[in-house]
DNA sequence: TTCAAAATCAATCATATGATTGATTCATGA
DNA sequence: TCATGAATCAATCATATGATTGATTTTGAA
């Protein structure tokens, strides 16, 4: 019999570990292929044992839902600051989602397929939905900063602006994207777009 | 008995409805509850008509990719041309993707939920990339030809910028997104920041 | 040490699901 | 007309899959 490695784990921790499998296997193999049993077996614990600690599939995808947003909410910078140069605090947005797709590729791939459920998952939908708005709100709200910094045009639409660059971000986290490569150069065409024109009393940085 | 609403159809006909059918069950209740059933049943056929015409789930998915992109294709506007304003060649590009969300809301769907399968279909990705990198290329070349037009900035990067707005714009083919009402107000603040500043001598080296 | 609660497992159930088989019905050219 | 192939269907198979049941093992407080 198989030595399990992992026995009598609380179930705080236990529905962390399935959390995370999940996850890994939403990653490898999209959320499509995934089964119970194949997160039990990658956790090392029964099918009933899965059972035990998270009673259903909904629940399940409920809890990858949540603990997705929580690991993604852990990951970022603190709260825009107007006292804060703004570029700054652009980059550093960018930098934190950069470095989970790095760091924690299963996030973003989760979250991307758990907009599969949207339709027939509303609590599932309504967590994802509610950390995108949050999200976006974060580079509006630092656009508005900068904007009252002179740094970005005046004639920048901060909420507008905020979506076209959560969006084309958000385009690396696909699985079938071409690495993170053009991470930055994305990034800094955006950016120039946003930039105020040089040549007045501006005082960058 | 039921009488069948389209009895003794041609084959080509035949798979074009079935692939209809999947796209509008993909757009309903995402790919990971596509059954090949429901497909029939939306059809009016036997499941094993369906496979008479599909042989299998996996036919069945590639097929609704190759049509899926097909679809598309046919709704771009004629291609980049260097002798046409870059702008209105960039407005229309956007409003045959805008028009293809209105109408067409399954095509923009499944090519979000196929692009997840990627790890595991290898053809089907390869049709659904190849796709994405054309389209971005289109953008890529009506900025280029914007630039030689002196009406997008000299020192935009067509590719990265292309990139970013398709990746802003596919934003709005998700399910959860929140309609299409700031579908152009996205699109002009993106063009706002790829545009040359205005007509003022700006070449103060 | 004892024992109740917590955690785990083997076995199993009930249904879902992709696919197949063989008979039947329709269309069409000779 | 009628023979042939194309298209369709009812019935069924084999396996996958989510979930349950009841026994077993471990933990930790008294």
């Amino acid at each position: 019999m198989i030595t399990h490695s992992q026995p009598y784990v609380r179930k705080d921790e236990r529905r962390a570990m399935i959390a995370q499998a999940a996850r890994e296997l939403i990653l490898e193999n999209g959320y499509a292929a995934l089964r119970t049993r194949d997160v039990a077996a990658r956790v090392g614990i029964n099918i009933s044992t899965l059972h035990f600690h998270v009673p259903s599939k909904t629940a399940l995808v409920a809890l990858v839902a949540e603990t997705t947003r929580d690991s993604f909410l852990a990951m970022l910078p603190p709260a825009p600051d107007p006292a804060r140069p703004a570029r700054v605090q652009l980059r550093a947005e960018a930098q934190a989602y950069r470095d989970s797709l790095r760091d924690r590729p299963e996030l973003a791939a989760c979250f991307m397929q758990l907009t599969q459920t949207s339709g027939i998952e509303p609590n599932v939908a309504a967590v994802l939905e509610s950390f995108t708005r949050g999200w976006c709100q974060r580079y509006a709200d630092i656009l508005a900063i900068g904007q009252a910094q002179e740094v970005f045009r005046a004639d920048l639409s901060p909420f507008p602006a905020a979506i076209a660059m959560t969006g084309a971000l958000t385009a690396f986290g696909h699985r079938g994207s071409n690495g993170l490569e053009m991470f930055w150069p994305v990034f800094d065409e955006i950016e120039r777009g946003f930039l105020a024109a040089p040549g007045k009393e501006e005082s960058v940085r």
